[in-house]
DNA sequence: CTTACCGCCTGTCGGC
DNA sequence: TGCCGACAGGCGGTAA
């Protein structure tokens, strides 16, 4: 999926449109995504006014109060903001018509991603048990090395466990565990806490730097007016196996870590 | 409680 | 050129 970035920069670029808008109607033209959007989920918005749009975790909530539509990306969702003369494309499952001529087009090629209705979403089961926001205060070198005691998973599948901390990915987690200069399969519990200030430190800042460049595009992501992410050109490990390291030189690594490749510089990152 | 693994889907890419 | 398997940004469910 859109990791947090992606997310965050799909939010900001839905927020000015949707703001205060009516809801026409919500026009589904595939209903199965990982879970069933709700049968009488159009019946449910049609005609409310949307209040304000959160991000939670990678979550979108436009929220009409009471209640919000809770809308996940998955693996390959995207959302375009279009207008009534666009043409449909391959897997546009779903349009939410404004009354100000706006569209909003969800777009999801694998149909990991859902969409939920909840009276109070923070509260739903799934957004329930995240753990804190990365760009957060509360959330720091402290934090991640209390939570991590006792625990034997690689430290790299521990930061993407959106229960320790909620928006990272598998590229993310990659990119952070180099700036930190973290073996990603080490042991979660071996770690100090002096390099779980310096993993908290670089995690904000590789998102936020993401954030910036409107996230990172590798196949299916697009922001909300069509155009790519262009952080992937600052990417220092994802996807660059046997390509030299930033830093060093030597050929950066891939393992599968948690069924998922996990891309390291085994000189830079200890 | 923790950890490891499966499977949900379609599209793309590399190897033969 | 075509076919086939491996793999892809997430994550809940299950089993041990």
């Amino acid at each position: 999926m859109p990791e947090l970035p992606e997310v965050e920069t799909t939010l900001r670029g839905i927020e000015k449109p949707l703001s205060g808008a009516k809801i026409e109607c919500l026009r589904i033209r595939d209903s199965r995504l990982r879970w069933p959007i709700p049968d009488d989920l159009g019946a449910r918005v049609e005609g409310r006014r949307i209040v304000s749009l959160q991000r939670r975790a990678k979550y979108i909530l436009i929220n009409l109060e009471p209640g919000s539509l809770i809308w996940h990306l998955g693996m390959s969702g995207s959302m375009r903001i279009v207008n009534k003369s666009t043409e449909l494309r391959k897997h546009d499952h779903v349009d939410l018509v404004l009354s100000n001529e706006v569209i909003l087009r969800y777009n999801d090629p694998r149909r990991f991603g859902c969409l939920l209705w909840a009276d109070d979403a923070l509260a739903h089961p799934l957004l329930r048990s995240l753990g804190p926001e990365p760009l957060d205060a509360e959330f720091n070198g402290t934090y991640l090395y209390k939570k991590s005691r006792g625990r034997r998973i690689a430290i790299k599948s521990f930061i993407m466990d959106q229960k320790v901390v909620v928006g990272v990915g598998n590229i993310y987690a990659s990119e952070a565990l180099f700036l930190a200069g973290i073996r990603p399969a080490r042991q979660a519990s071996r770690i100090s806490l002096a390099r779980y200030d310096a993993l908290a430190v670089h995690i904000k800042g590789v998102l936020q730097r993401a954030i910036a460049q409107g996230g990172t595009t590798l196949r299916d992501f697009s922001q909300a007016d069509g155009r790519p992410g262009y952080f992937e050109q600052q990417l220092h490990v994802y996807g660059r196996e046997k390509q030299p390291c930033t830093l060093c030189g030597h050929a950066i690594s891939n393992k599968v870590i948690g069924q998922r490749a996990s891309y390291y510089c085994p000189k830079c990152q200890i």
